[in-house]
DNA sequence: ATTCATACTACTCACATGAGTAGTATCAAT
DNA sequence: ATTGATACTACTCATGTGAGTAGTATGAAT
């Protein structure tokens, strides 16, 4: 019942195609133009022949509202974007112009936290962190700013590098510890600086 | 000298993130009133500084055709939504709409291997792998129908449930192993689905 | 002192745009 | 035969929307 005839499906594939491409939806007039109809009418049948087989909507009365609402894109939430640096430069991540190596694009529910602008990605150098199953290349996502907690894991900056650190209150003084055994690295925290508390992770096997 | 004040900074944000959830981007009222301006004009200064700065484009008198070029959204790449399952329904997961628990959108760049139809996610149950690092809770990027090679992580479909495996070849015959002591399931692969192999995981690391 | 960028309010204008009315033609299902 | 969905043309209307004019205030740079 649900089922779309060619037409309709031609002018879905016309939308999701400039919404993918990051262009703004067409208008009605714009359908018309691309498909050869001399009247918007024709595209706004079209458009509500797939609005009552929900495939997609509308906000009335606004430009260029269109969204297609695939069993995909009905899941879909809020997408970040979530820069990563090779190395943190010193202070806030603000300065995004430098050292970003690249960037993450996560989906919000599926990560179960909302990044905002001081969450950062950094990629992990070393297995100094493998007690907690963090490893060699993987990237994790941190927050900047946030209060650590004790047994948290934390980005510090150490020796003109950061580096991933477990975030540890011992009578009442706070301490920095490796989690690997090769790493006897015990740092009273005060000296440092911390960038970043521990939000997430994501690791790239290779094929 | 092409740096951004607060707000512009502040407005470009509000542009993207309307831009990557994949809503209309806002008008210039739209934008005044998110803001608190009284005027439509206070946006379009904002704007007007954004484009000469060359963080945004539009084309002129089309509505709601801006787009932010901010050396980020040239970083991207292509995103690819990747369907999340709690447990893998048997056979091809191709049967998406079942069982679809989320879904988690990555950028195929920082991932390192590019999703396609057949890629999928797996919400990891138990700590059966926590020799290779894979933590309960865990979400498992793996490829359905790709050939397992010796080492590799797969996920098996065993008692009416996908668990994650590492597949062995030991005198040309098949098996899989669980990574963790208290497992000591050794498997002959034979008579098993495989359904995917690992190509990476994401963690999220609660706050 | 003056210039310039930022950051607005208040208002206007033209046209872009969604939404609608009325009508025509075709085809499949009942 | 008649109904209903599809697939249009031709036209109108209200409002959404980008763009612009005019003016005010602040603060940094020269």
């Amino acid at each position: 019942m649900n089922e779309l005839t060619e037409k309709q499906r031609n002018i879905l594939d016309f939308i999701q195609l400039a919404q993918q491409a990051g262009a703004p939806v067409p208008t009605l007039r714009e359908i018309a133009e691309h498909f050869g109809f001399k009247s918007s009418r024709a595209a706004a049948d079209h458009l509500d022949a797939l609005k009552r087989k929900g495939f997609i909507q509308s906000e009335i009365g606004k430009a260029r509202s269109l969204r297609v609402v695939s069993p995909f894109t009905q899941i879909r939430n809020q997408l970040a974007d979530i820069p990563i640096f090779g190395s943190i430069p010193a202070g806030s991540p603000d300065n995004r112009e430098q050292a970003v190596e690249g960037l993450t694009t996560v989906d919000v529910k599926s990560l179960g936290f909302t990044p905002t602008r001081n969450t950062f990605a950094l990629r992990v150098k070393g297995d100094s962190m493998i007690g907690k199953h963090i490893c060699d290349g993987d990237i994790v996502l941190l927050e900047f700013g946030a209060e650590p907690h004790h047994g948290q894991v934390v980005a510090a900056f150490v020796d003109g590098l950061s580096t991933l650190k477990t975030f540890l209150i011992k009578s009442g003084k706070p301490f920095l510890r490796a989690e690997n055994p090769k790493y006897r690295d015990i740092i009273p925290a005060e000296e440092l600086t911390i960038q970043g508390v521990l939000r997430g992770l994501i690791r790239r096997t290779d094929a």
